[in-house]
DNA sequence: GCTGCTTTGTGAACGTGTGCACGAATGCCT
DNA sequence: AGGCATTCGTGCACACGTTCACAAAGCAGC
């Protein structure tokens, strides 16, 4: 009869809210804010506070009514809920421009996720260090994901050669990929693919760009090409 | 009696996937593709046939009964919706890892994004030249939107300036931002605002890898400190 | 202990997004 | 010209996500 609870299965919107409470929860513990309510941490996340309530609620009822919520014990929930009461190593395949900032981006390692290696096919590439870490050749991948046990890729090639990355990250037994090719990735059903593509965002900006000054424009001639 | 067409509003979730439909046709396009049916187009994108073919009819009607979609035209349509007609110049604040990484990434220019300038605060970066572009004091801000006519920013700074980056960005007359930062923006109404996250896309990840294995592991003690 | 104030947790209503299923339109073949 | 195969466009039902609104629960002061 202990209050035994059955694994809930998490929203895919909370899932994508809770990364955003836990830094604010963090940042507020940091500064000595020792409970907080839903309504604060729904103005310091930009969210309704419902939606806080409701996002929360999933975790379990850990708040106070008439009080709010213990922050430590909300980061502790809400990082175990995560996975985030243990480091998970990443490997970046693409060591070009982009690989190379993300290596040598500190957010990485400090919330959690150290390089634990970068690969890239280039071998003129291999052998430099960036920010530490030492690029090795991609052939080196399954060795790495193995001896570091390594559950997460992140796929920074150019989209040519995004597929193949993503195969072998695969093969070398990785079930998480984060993908920043422009490229839609055929990946087993099994394998988690998360895709961040600056070009897309940008261009969803574009239309909103656009459907601002389009009001005034209006009536763009919809002239189909003659081939009709 | 004219078709009349009034300025129909598309969907969030079908602006974002324009996008991406956009680069397969493109692509398609290159290969000499002339004609693209829906369950194509959908198998390339990674989606569902009939959210193709109605994410489409919100263009209008511009497929073809029996055939499916004329790649040239459904590209102009897809481009013109989007407002990628012509391009949209982009200021970059924070000359830091990812500013560079992001000024020096190609896709930018080549999507229509051309970097028109890119901004620090930091003097001892003034004056460097990455990939063609001089990097110049955060303070000729006002100055390089106004005269590129720069209507979106980027925000690449550290968490802790990227309000004041965003402050300044709006003042100077910028009305979309695209942020790197891990902060919410307060910004007004008015302005658009995207944001990506690296860190909340792989703690995501985590979640998901977590979850695996916590089918196993299951019940973590949900022991309250003894506080309360 | 009782009263009143605050804030959570959640049922219910509403809005948005997805996917099926099928009529309608078109091209091709005979 | 007619029939058949193909593929679009969309109505409908369902799932998911958001927001409101309010009872339940706790705290503080007397």
């Amino acid at each position: 009869m202990a209050p035994e609870r059955t694994r809930r299965r998490i929203p895919d919107a909370t899932v994508a809210r809770l990364p955003v409470y836990l830094r604010i929860l963090t940042e507020q513990g940091d500064e000595g804010v020792d409970s907080i309510s839903s309504e604060r941490l729904a103005e310091l996340g930009g969210v309704n506070a419902a939606k806080v309530r409701k996002d929360l609620s999933y975790l379990g009822s850990y708040g106070t009514r008439g009080v709010g919520y213990e922050v430590a014990y909300l980061v502790y929930q809400i990082r175990r809920e995560l996975g985030l009461t243990h480091d998970w190593p990443v490997v970046i395949v693409g060591a070009g421009n982009l690989g190379q900032a993300l290596a040598g981006y500190g957010g990485f390692g400090e919330r959690g996720f150290p390089v634990a290696g970068i690969v890239d096919v280039d071998a003129a590439k291999v052998g430099s260090v960036l920010s530490g870490v030492r690029v090795r050749h991609i052939d080196e991948l399954p060795q790495i994901v193995q001896t570091k046990r390594v559950s997460i890729g992140v796929v920074a090639t150019p989209a040519a050669a995004a597929q193949d990355a993503a195969d072998r990250l695969v093969r070398a037994g990785i079930t998480s990929i984060l993908n920043f090719a422009p490229v839609v990735l055929a990946v087993p059903r099994a394998i988690e693919v998360r895709k961040v593509d600056l070009a897309v965002e940008l261009q969803i900006l574009s239309y909103h760009e656009q459907r601002r000054a389009g009001g005034a424009i209006h009536a763009v001639g919809t002239t189909r090409p003659a081939s009709a």
